[in-house]
This record gives structure tokens, C-alpha cells and sequence, in this order.
DNA sequence: GCGAAGATTGGCT
DNA sequence: GCCAATCTTCGCC
């Protein structure tokens, strides 16, 4: 039976202000929630990884304030987006106090299946008015990688330095996964801190990245 | 002012 | 497995 209306309730600030690597690992299983015109988009967060600008290299903000990362020392709890490698756009969720840097990337999510027109939007916007390509991509393939989620999510540089309070973009609560159930490994495509072990996702999830960490 | 490199992806060999 | 696509930012000349 699938509910034509899902009430989230929003992530406190409170939650945003743990340490990096808790909010990274909390966030699993939490949903991504999107509001466009026509309605909401959702996903359930399968796997992030964690940045931390004081004691990491690969981190954009480790030589300091930049325009680019700026965002980053702002609160807890705000949305730091920039563009890899000229095509895509990343996601990241800021944290540590104002002033200090950190962020939780967010690699891949599941998308919800139960709420109404959410995998026909996000079909949608993935395939940008391609019919052929939007017929082709399956469940698995809407959200499973960084630049794949926000594409499929409408998520760009118009969104960097969003409060995550605001309605048009923010994390709902869900079940905390089981410790049990998340799987801890180096991070994936970076060349600096390959051996810091702070990538997180769950267990034998379908819809985790296949990138393979660096 | 300019060049190199990048927290990726998908298609082809 | 390898490689091109594409563009913004940063760091150095």
C-alpha cells in the first residue's frame, strides 16, 4: 500500500553539530528530501564520507577560506555544493562549529518508492529530456553516485550555503541503521588522506557507489 | 593572467 | 581497464 502523502520531519541543528564523522555515519538510512515544483523528491542516505579540514588534505578547505569552500565555515547544518571535475555537482552537508570546516559528502541514496511521482521526477531529471535514456535507467542507477544524486535531485550551485532548515532542501529523521550494518572503508577518487578509513554505507546495498576506494 | 588538476561518469577497447 | 568530456578554482609565474 503506498501512502499518497508522507509527512518528514526535519533533522534538528542539534543534530548537524556532532562531530564530522558521527554526523557522517548517523546520516545513513536519514532522507534526502527536495521540494521543486510539482511536489517532493526523497531518498534514503546508503553511503557518505566524511571531510575534515583541521587533519585532512583531501579536505577543500585544509589551506584555508577560498570562495570556492566558503560555505563550508559557515554552521552546521548548511549545504556546501561545488562542481568536480566541470560536469558534476556534489552534495556535501557542512559541519563543526562556525569558523572551522568540515563536511559530509553524500555518495549515493536509495530512492523511495513509496512516495507518489518520485521516480518518475527523478527519472526525469536525470535523462534531461532524453526519452531513450529516461526509459533506460533503472531504480538502481537514479541516485547511486555523487553526481548522479544531484542530477536526479535538481541540486546546484543555487542551493550552495542553504540552510538545511529550509523547505526546499533538507534531511528528515528515519530508523538509525544498526552499527552492525554499516560498512567502514577508505575513501573513494581522492589523492590526498587515502588512508583515512572514513567513508561509510550499508551493508550489501544495492543502491552504494561503485567507486572503489583510492 | 594562465595552466593544471579535480571528492565523476559512462562508453568503448 | 582506459579515457574523454567539460569548467571552475586555485596557485604560481
Amino acid at each position: 500500500m503506498k501512502p499518497r502523502l508522507i509527512t518528514f520531519k526535519k533533522l534538528s541543528p542539534s543534530f548537524y553539530r556532532q562531530p564530522t564523522l558521527d554526523v557522517a555515519k548517523a546520516l545513513l538510512g536519514k532522507i534526502l528530501v527536495r521540494s521543486i515544483e510539482g511536489g517532493q523528491i526523497a531518498g534514503r542516505i546508503v553511503e557518505t564520507e566524511g571531510y575534515i579540514a583541521a587533519t585532512d588534505a583531501a579536505c577543500h578547505a585544509y589551506r584555508g577560506e577560498t570562495a570556492r569552500n566558503r560555505s563550508m565555515f559557515g554552521p552546521a547544518g548548511t549545504a556546501y555544493i561545488y562542481r568536480s571535475y566541470g560536469i558534476h555537482w556534489m552534495l556535501n552537508i557542512v559541519t563543526e562549529p562556525e569558523g572551522e570546516a568540515g563536511a559530509v559528502l553524500l555518495r549515493a541514496l536509495e530512492p523511495l518508492e513509496t512516495l507518489e511521482q518520485n521516480l518518475h521526477t527523478l527519472r526525469r531529471n536525470r535523462a534531461n529530456a532524453n526519452r531513450a535514456l529516461e526509459k533506460k535507467l533503472t531504480v538502481v542507477q537514479l541516485a547511486n553516485g555523487p553526481g548522479n544524486l544531484t542530477k536526479a535531485f535538481a541540486i546546484d550551485r543555487r542551493l550552495d550555503g542553504v540552510s538545511l532548515q529550509s523547505d526546499e532542501l533538507f534531511i528528515a529523521t528515519a530508523p538509525e541503521v544498526s552499527a552492525t550494518d554499516v560498512v567502514v572503508t577508505t575513501r573513494v577518487g581522492i589523492t590526498q588522506g587515502r588512508a583515512l578509513p572514513w567513508r561509510y554505507f550499508i551493508k550489501a546495498n544495492p543502491f552504494v557507489s561503485k567507486g572503489r576506494p583510492s
